[in-house]
DNA sequence: GAAGCACCTCAAAGCGCTTTGAGCATCCAA
DNA sequence: TTGGATGCTCAAAGCGCTTTGAGGTGCTTC
């Protein structure tokens, strides 16, 4: 059933029924609830190429996903952003159109994404610091928002982030008003630009209360739950091992959960542990009172935001970019408790 | 740039420009290489909707996940199966469009993707027992793809499936032998068709073994660490508690972990767990030995094989339905041991 | 040297939609 | 009665591509 067809159905002419479909004032409600009846009961729905052809618009947002395992990209909050998305994109009429390149690739896809026209704007993921996508995608004059933002980058763009220094830096001042001193950071790729942020975090809340960086604690690799484990693991054999640790998510603080059990290690009574959660929806942090105590922000929700914003700004084309910072909230769990005096 | 700006720039026609860059034998190797480089340096790229139009395909491949939590979906082996999935249609030019949509909107979503032409073919996710989407989508006479499959849906049709049945079979009579009865397992939701298998091969291996069911010892919610804390909690603070544990996924043995944790059990010497492991990139079963004792298969395998299982149905129409059941293999780990006899 | 045959190239139609600009009733005011 | 609004509806152009069927060129063959 096309256009053509129904309209012959109807015995109008495809611009009235077009024009009854697309809500325009030109036509009466009478022959309009006709035409929209008439359309539900054939099945019709237009074309989205024929329509994306007329209209110059695609009616689809892209998400280019680098999937090596040396990014952080086809992770674990990766799932719950795109639900948020999707909801959103859905409700406007928007598709959702994935790209899974291999890294080399990642320039080139954005290059295809926009040249074949098949999206309207773009969702960058995971931004490294100075991150080149955000020129790149200047450029290629597309709209886009970023979920995190790339630091050294200072024309305006779009981006959602949450203040991941402040969160880190609160985590790290709470051990340390419970009397911890040797705090550790088992963080993401520094070459992230949150996890940079988090570690800018961290460094800030030791200088303030005057402890010194010791680097033997503070470590960066992808976020996964053997990251955490293997990290917890080495320091807490060193000679002076950590009284708490900072998790940049909650699969790494499984993996140091892991480390400790192992050396039989009570959470929140030996060794304190504080971790970012995403709030993901199959690895809550607990279901009633939190596992962790956390720095926690819902990446849903963010997916959702940055949908809007996206959609925003190809709707209202050359409006002015827009930023948010949202401040993560800390939530108290059974993870963290005073500092233990090493037994002297 | 479009094909008649760029076949102007060339002196040639739009077809000559056209044939010389799909491949066709009427052009001269000469003038092709001429056409390719041109395109290269101008940039040009067919716009996908003026091709679609034109062949009535799309290039493209329909995922449709429901997202509220009642669903097994935004789940946690779904981004590495799509990482499998889009690897390959990348390499044979397809796009990957995702429909987020809530549990109600599920049909009219496969229909509307369907009518507007906007896949050429479509992945199910998630099977049921007897899921309505098969015939839904044979009657939309669309290709597709199931991962997983569906009981009771005695019609022929494509699908990749996991032997769950077996591998948890496997499991629980790896523990029996281990000197195991009291064996609980904590499922997905029996709903789903994969769970229901688990469960089918978990009792046949106990019936086998002349080891009676006891319902206390089965649990079946979403796959969550709270589910695998919560069922593993409660069921060891029974009169007569399990000696071993089965669990539906690595998340959910995560969750039991921490109730053994809890209780200063000692996984593998007190008490055994063994599960279903996806190998989820971001988290592994270990990294060198394995965590768990596991039965393993490769999601992200399985998204590259539905994949190009799907892309060949949608080139070869009218062929033969495909299906695959794989076998998991078992892994040892540390999780699992002999059986420990009550103290009496 | 004419006919025939490759081999290459072309103009134009058509895919299904939106949208422009024009046309036709109908109705009211002059 | 007529002129002009007003309110609907229409035919046709155009979006950028593929593909059909026709044509043109240069070469071989008798």
């Amino acid at each position: 059933m096309n256009l053509r067809e129904l309209s012959e159905k109807l015995g109008l002419s495809q611009t009235t029924v077009s024009r009854a479909l697309n809500g325009y004032s030109e036509v009466s409600e009478v022959t309009r609830q006709r035409v929209v009846s008439a359309a539900k009961t054939h099945n019709y729905e237009p074309a989205a190429h024929a329509r994306s052809l007329a209209t110059g618009q695609s009616k689809a947002i892209g998400h280019v996903i680098p999937q090596s395992t040396k990014h952080e990209m086809t992770n674990v909050v990766f799932s719950d952003f795109i639900a948020g998305a999707g909801e959103v994109y859905r409700q406007n009429g928007y598709d959702l159109v994935m790209s899974i390149v291999s890294d080399d690739d990642e320039v080139q896809a954005y290059h295809t994404l926009v040249r074949k026209r098949n999206v309207d704007g773009v969702i960058v993921h995971g931004p490294t610091r100075c991150d080149p996508r955000i020129d790149l995608l200047r450029n290629l004059q597309v709209p886009f928002v970023v979920h995190g933002r790339s630091s050294e980058i200072c024309s305006r763009y779009s981006w959602l982030d949450v203040n991941n220094k402040r969160a880190i830096e609160r985590a790290t001042t709470f051990l340390v008003d419970l009397g911890h001193r040797r705090i550790a950071l088992i963080n993401g790729l520094e070459r992230m630009d949150f996890a940079w942020r988090r570690r800018a975090g961290y460094l800030a809340a030791l200088e303030a209360h005057g402890i010194g960086v010791d680097r033997a604690l503070m470590r960066s690799a992808e976020m996964t739950e053997p990251h955490g484990y293997n990290s917890a693991r080495q320091m807490l054999s060193a000679s002076d091992p950590p009284t708490a640790f900072i998790a940049s998510s909650i699969v790494v603080a499984m993996g140091i959960r892991r480390a400790l059990e192992e050396r039989d290690l009570k959470m929140g009574r030996d060794i304190s542990v504080i971790c970012f959660d995403d709030m993901i929806s199959y690895f809550p942090n607990g279901d009633g009172e939190p596992i962790f105590t956390a720095t926690r922000s819902s990446v849903r929700a963010a997916g959702r935001r940055c949908g809007e914003m996206l959609i925003a700004a190809i709707e209202a084309p050359g409006s002015p970019a827009t930023q948010e910072l949202w401040e993560a909230e800390l939530v108290l769990g059974q993870s963290t408790g005073p500092a233990i005096k090493a037994s002297s």
